[in-house]
DNA sequence: GAGTGGTCTAGACCACACA
DNA sequence: GTGTGGTCTAGACCACTCC
């Protein structure tokens, strides 16, 4: 643990009035969680302690109420969803991998399995918008809950975009995204994942470490991320033992009947 | 195919402006998409031409942005995202299934598997906070694609809302959205999903119709569906082959750091 | 009828991109 | 500097719940 040594620049995002309002209420909530009164105060209350306008309290708690944290009633109030506890792992917000273990419950710790160079594929060439042969590097990490392989990622990415040196130390410490933050200057704002199963063969083919998995079927995640200029940067695969790892997601049904 | 016989009044969730707006939104780039020209109107002049606000307009915007319809860059204006074709289904509304097969390009059809009435046990009880002993429902249907069996559901839910004298023809034609809308005046408003893999045995061990499906390993998601008033009313488990039924999800990272 | 959330507006100012 | 999206405000009116 060297914290604070190499302190980086890296750029931030700014908050804006209505985050802050979301966490101060995410924290009261937090505070009075065991009292059993459910019930927050009224959005006007709400707009004159906090000293914002109304709309600014909404904005805070309509991203409240899309987490699941809290429901509203109309005519009756805004209460805290109870069930917002019992939530492990929101599929949402595309969450760091170790954070995402000790979500779960148990102590995160991660191996680099191979840092490989090689020349794209057609495939990978396409999503990725490369030039023909062009060298990407392939990282391939497992990490771990109590010891027990939860996840497998594989990371592709276009050299250039982080020079030609990458070495296997460089990626030991850093998650995919802080070495391009870093190498590259870009960052990641979006992806666009696609869901499907394997079964155990099926994985094995794929992965290097696959045969350290437990489980008999994962689930696989395939991405591509996007920088802040709409550019995909990043195609990488996901391999989760849901015997670990325990997705949920909140689904608010909008059917606006046209 | 009975349409329009036996019309039926169910509630209705009546639009607002902003949703008038998006609908409108959406049409348009569907209507110009193949131009290859994706800029949108600044927001001032949809304002100005719709007749509305611009944070009205703005909001409909919030919302096809979240759904990767279109993409905003500060300063230079809203763009067509040209990916947002490519998705097939996404995870986040909660679809009906017939219509998610669709949208993967097979033709759909379904079977009602199974209709069988019980006690529900210790952990459904719970869930879905019966009386002991207390009976359900519980309906498995297989849904096809192209003839393919490609989504297999369980629906459990209490006798107590849906009466005692539910026959299997009245769950032939509907789903049982429609039957506890029909029957128990509720309608589900969210739900609260929680994602896992089976392989092929622990799946047949689950499901009547099981042995039917063409794969090793398949998504599960355990599912609790809340009405208007925050009651779980039911608890569903539904398995999908990935092979025919492809979710996409786009994720939007928001990293406010506090 | 009082309290509360849901929607909409008009206007202001700021931050970023591009010439 | 001009154009564009990002944020915030104050105030209005409506719809629903509960007394």
């Amino acid at each position: 643990m060297k914290a604070r040594e190499n302190m980086e620049l890296h750029p931030m995002i700014k908050p804006n009035l209505s985050s802050s309002v979301k966490n101060y209420l995410y924290k009261y909530i937090r505070s009075l969680d065991l009292g059993g009164n459910t019930k927050l105060p009224p959005e006007n209350e709400l707009s004159l302690n906090l000293g914002v306008s109304r709309v600014t309290v909404r904005r805070a708690l309509d991203e409240l109420e899309k987490e699941g944290i809290v429901l509203r009633i109309h005519g009756r109030g805004t209460f805290v969803n109870p069930e917002a506890l019992n939530i492990q792992v929101n599929l949402m917000p595309g969450e760091e991998f170790s954070r995402l273990i000790e979500s779960c419950g148990y102590k995160a710790s991660f191996e680099v399995a191979d840092v490989r160079k090689l020349k794209a594929d057609a495939e990978i060439a396409r999503i990725l918008q490369l030039e023909d042969e062009e060298e990407i590097y392939e990282i391939e990490k497992i990490y771990l809950a109590d010891g027990h392989p939860a996840i497998i990622s594989i990371d592709r990415f276009a050299c250039s975009l982080a020079g030609d040196d990458l070495k296997r130390e460089a990626v030991e410490g850093k998650s995919t995204f802080d070495i391009l933050r870093k190498f590259g200057g870009c960052f990641i704002v979006r992806d666009k994942i696609r869901i499907e199963t394997m079964n155990r063969r099926e994985m094995e083919q794929e992965t290097v470490y696959g045969r350290k998995m437990e489980c008999d079927s994962v689930l696989v995640f395939h991405g591509i991320n996007y920088n802040q200029d709409n550019r995909a940067v990043i195609y990488d695969t996901e391999f989760y033992d849901t015997k670990y790892i325990k997705f949920s997601l909140l689904r608010v049904k909008n059917v606006y009947e046209d």
